[in-house]
Parts: structure tokens; sequence; C-alpha cells
DNA sequence: TAAATATTTGGACACTTGTCAAGATCTCAA
DNA sequence: TTGAGATCTTGACAAGTGTCCAAATATTTA
């Protein structure tokens, strides 16, 4: 990470990003990450290698900055004015809703890449950091029970786990049913909280 | 992975495979995994790097290796004797004195390694290769609710979730706090499945 | 506009990476 | 014990990586 993403960036700096991210999509649909290299991207975008350095450390930080930009896509502001466990399926809603209209990409991004899982690693990584967010050990009410950070990470990873599911090992279903599995998974937290209130 | 790691190995073959094991763990406890070299691999255990390269692809093919060396130590065979909500906790008990005992090394590891998180990617990956195996359709009961794997890879994660705090990201507490932490989440579905019975 | 300042570019450099074919060394049956 | 076959080791090679610097270009300021 060579500079700020969340800083504005100029006009000419903005066209430089953009090819990069272009080159590394357009390459990862015709092989591996892996083979793919800074080179390569080089030749695609038309710039130096000096430039991509300027901007990037290696081709995983280029990874890296291509999720950050799709995850500040899926739009989750709204989360404050709703109530704690309805948040999540804010967040199961926007995340799925976000995968399906980028599931062509995702479909030739993955029949080359299918073996390497760590490609969305970080992309959960980060999806990770902003759930954590939404469920504010100060909003929340499992303190007493388990540790706020385990409720956050445990909504997230099961989150995730059925959309994985549902769009990454190729399982058709519709956005309901993966609704439910969702709901069933977290049954007992949700029933809970609930009564709670 | 240029060989079966399955397969029984000559005792030359182990020697060279052992010393590499070494000298990666060696090597992880004074710097971050993505600053060793092969170079150095090779200098800390006095082997040229085609030899390493025989049989390793990279330095992270080494990582997956030592993995599931660890991951064979973890002795889960007689699950098949027990219910199936019961295998989930043989599973955490085994993997929680596994990692207490290997404690002192693991924190050395990820004292340099905290933020390369994906170090212990692979090991989660081939631990849920297991557990997946554990909650085989056949004998669960669960299917008609919800998909098998999304409850194999569920009790995975949700197990590795209270380890890795617990031991990861530096937080003390009583084994049987872990396990309350664990139960609580899984509080649906056990609750459910002994209903079941 | 023109000078001052910042960013981008291209080439050179030292180093790492993964492959290969030839040579050294083990292993086991005769 | 011996030697054919399998396995292991090795140095050299071509290609990729990341850094540096000075020249070229763009942007800001006066």
């Amino acid at each position: 990470m060579k500079r700020d993403w969340t800083k504005k960036t100029t006009r000419g700096a903005q066209r430089t990003l953009d090819a990069f991210t272009a080159a590394m999509l357009n390459a990862l649909t015709g092989k591996p990450f892996e083979q793919i290299t800074v080179n390569e991207l080089c030749e695609k975008s038309n710039y130096p290698r000096a430039t991509f350095y300027n901007y990037f450390d290696d081709k995983y930080d280029l990874l890296h900055y291509i999720w950050h930009c799709l995850n500040r896509q899926i739009r989750l502001e709204q989360y404050e004015e709703t109530e704690p466990e309805q948040r999540l399926f804010v967040l199961f809603d926007r995340a799925y809703d976000f995968i399906e209209a980028h599931q062509g990409t995702l479909n030739r991004i993955i029949k080359h890449n299918a073996k390497e899982s760590f490609l969305l690693f970080h992309f959960r990584v980060q999806l990770g950091d902003r759930v954590r967010e939404m469920f504010d050990p100060n909003i929340c009410r499992y303190r007493d029970q388990v540790p706020h950070e385990i409720i956050a990470d445990h909504y997230c990873n099961t989150v995730l786990l059925v959309l994985e599911w549902r769009f990454l090992h190729g399982n058709d279903g519709s956005k309901e049913d993966t609704l439910r599995y969702l709901e069933h998974l977290l049954g007992a937290l949700n029933a809970k909280s609930l009564h709670e209130f």
C-alpha cells in the first residue's frame, strides 16, 4: 500500500489506477492469479513498470486495492437506523445483490482460479472489518454472554459462508433459500436477541 | 505439491523434508513469512536451491506441507463412535489441547506474523476438509433444512473462530469459557439436533 | 505567463525465482 | 559383494522482482 486509498486522487492518478485495475481483472479471466506478472499488467495497460511500483508494492497489493474498491460499492450506511439483528440481513441483502450483479465477471475469474481460494481471502478480511463496525459493543447486547468480537466475526463468517456456497461453489438457488439457511444457522442468537428486547 | 505427502518417504527424503521444515519454523520466529526467501531456507538447512524445488513448488508449498504434518497430529479417529453433535466437541477438545501444547512456538511465530493472517489460512482449509468428513451427509440429520456442506463448514468456522480468538488474538481464558462461547454460538443447531433424537 | 514544485517515466542494477539435464548417491535383488 | 535402476543433488540459466536515479512531463504557485 504505497498511498492512502481513502484519500482523493488526481484525475491522472485515477486514470492510472483504473488502467491497472482493468488489466488485472482482464488477466484474471484468462489465467490463474499466480501466473500473472507485473510485466504483463504493464503491457496490457501501456504503463512502465516504475509506474506500477509507484502505486503498488506488488500484484497482491493491486488485488487488495481492487477488493477495496469493490467493497466500497456495497453500501451499508443506512444500517444505523436499524436494529442490530436486522443489520445482518441488510448486509446479506446488499452483498447478495452486489455479487449477483457481478456474477458474470466472477464466474470467468473463478473458472481459472477455483483453487486459489486465497484470492477472495482479503475481500473477506475487509468485509469483516466493516461488519465488526456494524456490531459495535456499545450497541449490541450480547456482551455478558460472548465477547462482541466473537459475535461480529461469527456473523461475518456466517453471511460469507452462505454467499460463498451460493456463488462460489456453483450452487443454484433463490435468494430466499439462501436467506433461510442463514436464518437457520443463526437461529439461536437471533431468538435470544429478540427475547432481550 | 511435487509429491504425495501421504505416501511413505525414504529415510533420506524424510531427513531433507525435516530440515526444510525446521528451517522454515526457525525463520518464522524471526521475521514475517513474506520476507523469508528460498535462499535463506537453503542456507539454514545446508541444501542447494535445486533440492528445495525438488520437494516443493515454492515457500507457500512448504508451509502447506508443514500444516499438513501438524494437522495429522490432531487425532480425530475415534469420532465414529460418538454422536454427530458430540463430534464437534471432540474436535474442539483435541484441537484446543494441541494448540495449547504448541503455544510457545505459536506465539513466537505470530509475534512477527500478526498481520499475515493468511499464514493460517491453509491450515483452516485442511482442517475444514477433515471436519467435512466428520459430518458426512449419510450420518447427519440436517439434510432437509440446510445443505450438509454448509453445516460442516459452519461447524468448522465456528470451532476455528473461538480457537483463533483464544490463541491468536491474545485473549486469555479457560478452556471451559472458550467451550461455552462455542456452545452459545451453536446453541440453536444443537438444541434442534438433540430434539431430533 | 513563467518559475517553482511535484509526479511520472525509462533504463540499469542487484537480487530472487523456478527449471533443467547431468552427475552423485542410495537401494535392493542376484 | 556387486551393479542396474531408482532416487537425490547440483550448478547454471532465463525470466521475474523491486529499487534507484536522473531525465521528462505535469501541476501548482506567484
